[in-house]
DNA sequence: TAAATTCCTGACTAATTTAGTCAGGAATTA
DNA sequence: TAATTCCTGACTAAATTAGTCAGGAATTTA
């Protein structure tokens, strides 16, 4: 059982979205470069993302991506789903018709797996990390040492 | 995310097993047929499953396959790492140096979700499903359906 | 208005993993 | 000795993931 980096980066890189979200939209580049993701590849992920209107993009010089709603009201499962990663273990999609109709011999065993991952990943929302102290010395590291935001005021609070 | 037919197929065939554990031997021929898995890819699954202490074969005719420990004491945390499917959602093996030698923003986030899901699926043993009603109707049917087992009277009882 | 910046799109390629095939040998039973 | 079944390793096919590339569209700032 793996989660791909698909899902791994859109997580990463919504969560420096939110860890900045007070200083202003946050470009791809820079995502990019300090989380060491492919610009493109990000670039594929966030269509999705805005799809799923979790974030929305602003053009431009000073542009870049902040989140479309409330750091609070962004889960984990949320940012998964949205770049089409499946919570769901059942190979039959919860229906039941696994094996030639019926349900197979393990359908109950990966349905209650889902739920459980589901209740789990929806219950963690991004402002909980936002919100963490050793996440946030990490950022502020990053962001020293690439030189984030270094003309905004408040990044430096 | 998501679980690989390896791991799914995997549990199929070792419940396949232990709901037939009283009866005798499994042969990986009956579980091909009846839970629709190629035959020379379940033998390279029971490759793992052997190595892991989970199963034994028996050679011979009359041969098969039976649980190498009772049913209580195997988990499904047990068979899906057994054929190499990992539960550890962390990119560095929680080892925290996912992010040029640092831990990267969402570490602890994999780090928490492994711990979840390695609690839930090592606190289900095979034996929770062998004792369900509806599971066991399945089986029956299943036997039934195949002729399987049809020589030996403990089967129909 | 021109230049710079950034999002945005779609088509393409490379790498990896998963799933499955094939051929044949080894042990056991009847 | 013949049938049955496990057991092994090497190979192939298909799918998915990860990433590249080329270029266009909107917006801001000079």
């Amino acid at each position: 059982m793996r989660l791909s980096t698909k899902g791994r980066y859109a997580v990463t890189a919504m969560m420096d979205i939110a860890l900045h979200n007070d200083v202003g939209p946050v470009t791809l580049a820079d995502i990019s470069q300090c989380q060491g993701i492919s610009l493109s590849y990000l670039e594929q992920l966030f269509a999705k993302l805005r799809k799923g209107g979790l974030v929305e993009g602003v053009r431009g010089p000073g542009g870049g991506y902040r989140l479309a709603r409330p750091a609070s009201e962004i889960s984990v499962a949320d940012i998964i789903q949205s770049v089409d990663e499946k919570l769901d273990m059942t190979k039959c999609g919860g229906r039941g018709n696994c094996s030639r109709g019926e349900t197979c011999l393990t359908h109950q065993l990966w349905f209650e797996l889902s739920c459980n991952l589901y209740r789990f990943l929806s219950g963690i929302k991004l402002d909980q990390y936002v919100n963490r102290p050793e996440i946030n010395e990490l950022v502020k590291k990053q962001d020293r040492q690439y030189g984030r935001f270094i003309n905004r005021p408040q990044a430096m609070a």
